[in-house]
RNA sequence: GGAUAGGUGGCAGAGUGGUUAUGCGUGGGACUGCAGAUCCCAUCUAUUAGGGUUCGAAUCCCUACCUAUCCUCCA
């Protein structure tokens, strides 16, 4: 398998530290408010990498931390003239809510930032101790001049960086990027710790968190690729300066935004497109189908006309799907990994879920057509089922089973056969209301459930 | 100013040296009580511009123009 590590630029075949076994984080949300679309593109993309490592076999630990303390938290909490943890609460409770519409159901931990006070105080300890770090008037910052690799990762040279191109440049600084560990604060929220009162700054929650349950080194790290500077490059910088070690990831993994009206859809810009609103019209499946039908290092672009044109597509899928399943069950049989071989060769290409799905609508054509083989139709229905392990693009499996809407169906088609036609399209009315679709090719009628 | 991705048909978006990507849309046809779905055909010899390398370039090189993103809020 191979994906494109941001750090050696390169696209590298992945190897874990530990044979089979993948340690694996990615940065979560600042719960201050709910997720947009472009927040569920990053979540749902790693999403998709963990149940593809697991559907290939490996054994996958995945960490995700939650910043449940941040200026934006504070901020909000002020509007709204609120404690600041009731604020963190909601929107944690919003963004679990989310993650189980988008089917984000790969993660094995997530860690609040909050809980680690002691492990962030212990990291900022060990840096002092070891003279990377110094504490001034209002906080104790990292001494980027001290660690020659700042900047590596995100391919900037310090001397090139303009600095405060968009902050202000502190004077408590000794360099224009040193980045903060602790801020000095009398009100609340605040911790104690040897240096005086006050809060953890954004980049160690991170570390102390991976540090706690992966170790100093381990496989993947994940995020937006707006967290590559200075975010990224602070945690390398805050835990290889402990850990002495040439690696904090082996593999960085950074997914590429989504655009909206020109530019990159940004809570602080206004244009954003929240999960839930998305969700009131439209299932988790479908908006997974939109947001993985890209390639994870391109940009992507929303409208709602482009969402739209996508929902058609996904449609079509699903159906396929449905027409699959509703015929197949995967018994002991089953030689799924042989007969998705294809899928594999495209996935372990640099994760292109593109083509994947591209590959579902050839294979859908294919089965519209209706002449396939048994054996050609049973490798389709494995071959789906594979994709969905990991896409998570496909619900509701046909219950052809459920015997009160079999015997409507039959009622209906009696009424047809007379030549009732009123009476039969009543009975697909009232279906309909109730969320069932009917639709007729030939003598068979098939039925789906919307949503 | 520095850094990172890109610019492909009506739209979205693959393809990294020679073959139909794929989906959506639009028009026509088939099927059908109607609806829906589906199939077939067309739109579809598209590759930002100008040079160069090559038997051959969307793909490699150079130049120009344009777009998005980062340079301490961010997925």
């Amino acid at each position: 398998m191979k994906f494109k590590d941001t750090l050696s630029g390169e696209i590298r075949e992945f190897v874990p530290v530990s044979e089979g076994r993948v340690k694996l984080f990615v940065c979560g949300p600042t719960v201050y408010d709910h997720i947009q679309l472009g927040n569920a593109r990053t979540f749902v993309f790693f999403d998709m990498f963990a149940k593809y490592l697991r559907a290939r076999g490996y054994e996958v630990f995945y960490l995700q931390n939650i910043t449940d303390l941040d200026d934006k938290i504070l901020n909000r909490a002020r509007e709204e003239n609120r404690k600041w943890s009731d604020i963190s609460d909601r929107y944690l409770e919003s963004y679990l809510e989310d993650s189980r519409t988008l089917h984000l159901d790969s993660v094995s931990h997530h860690a609040r930032a909050t809980r680690y006070m002691p492990e962030m105080i212990s990291q900022i300890e060990r840096l002092i101790g070891k003279g990377y770090a110094y504490v001034s008037s209002d906080g104790v910052y990292f001494d980027t001049s001290k660690f020659p690799d700042y900047g590596k990762l995100s391919k900037q040279k310090l001397d090139q960086v303009e600095a405060g191109a968009r902050v202000e440049v502190r004077i408590s600084k000794r360099n224009p990027q040193d980045f903060v560990l602790w801020k000095f604060s009398d009100e609340e929220p605040f911790w104690d710790s040897p240096w005086g009162k006050g809060r953890p700054g954004w980049h160690i929650e991170d570390t102390a968190i991976t540090e706690h349950y992966l170790g100093p080194e381990y496989d993947v790290h994940g995020g937006g690729t707006d967290l590559v500077f200075p975010h990224h490059e602070a945690e390398i910088a805050q835990m290889r300066a402990i850990s002495g070690l040439p690696f904090l990831s082996r593999y960085w993994l950074h997914g590429a935004f989504l655009n909206f009206r020109g530019e990159k859809m940004s809570k602080s810009t206004g244009n954003i497109v929240r999960v839930k609103d998305l969700a009131m019209e439209y299932p988790g499946t479908a908006i997974r189908y939109f947001l993985l039908n890209s390639k994870y290092s391109s940009e992507l672009l929303y409208n709602e006309e482009v969402f739209r044109a996508s929902m058609e597509g996904w449609k079509r899928l699903q159906r396929a799907f449905l027409a699959l399943m509703s015929e197949h069950s995967c018994s002991e049989a089953c030689n799924i990994e042989k007969d998705s071989k294809d899928i594999i060769n495209l996935m372990d290409e640099d994760l292109d879920t593109r083509e994947t799905i591209a590959k579902l609508h050839v294979i859908a054509t294919e089965i519209f057509r209706g002449d396939l083989t048994p054996s050609k139709k049973r490798k389709y229905a494995h071959i789906y089922r594979f994709a969905n392990s990991f896409l998570s693009i496909f619900a509701g499996e046909q219950r052809s089973l459920d015997k009160v809407v079999e015997s409507l169906i039959s009622l209906r088609n009696e009424f047809r056969e007379r030549g009732m036609y009123p009476e039969s399209d009543r009975i697909r009315a009232r279906l309909r209301e109730a969320g069932i679709n009917l639709e007729d090719s030939g003598k068979e009628t098939t039925w789906n459930v919307t949503g």
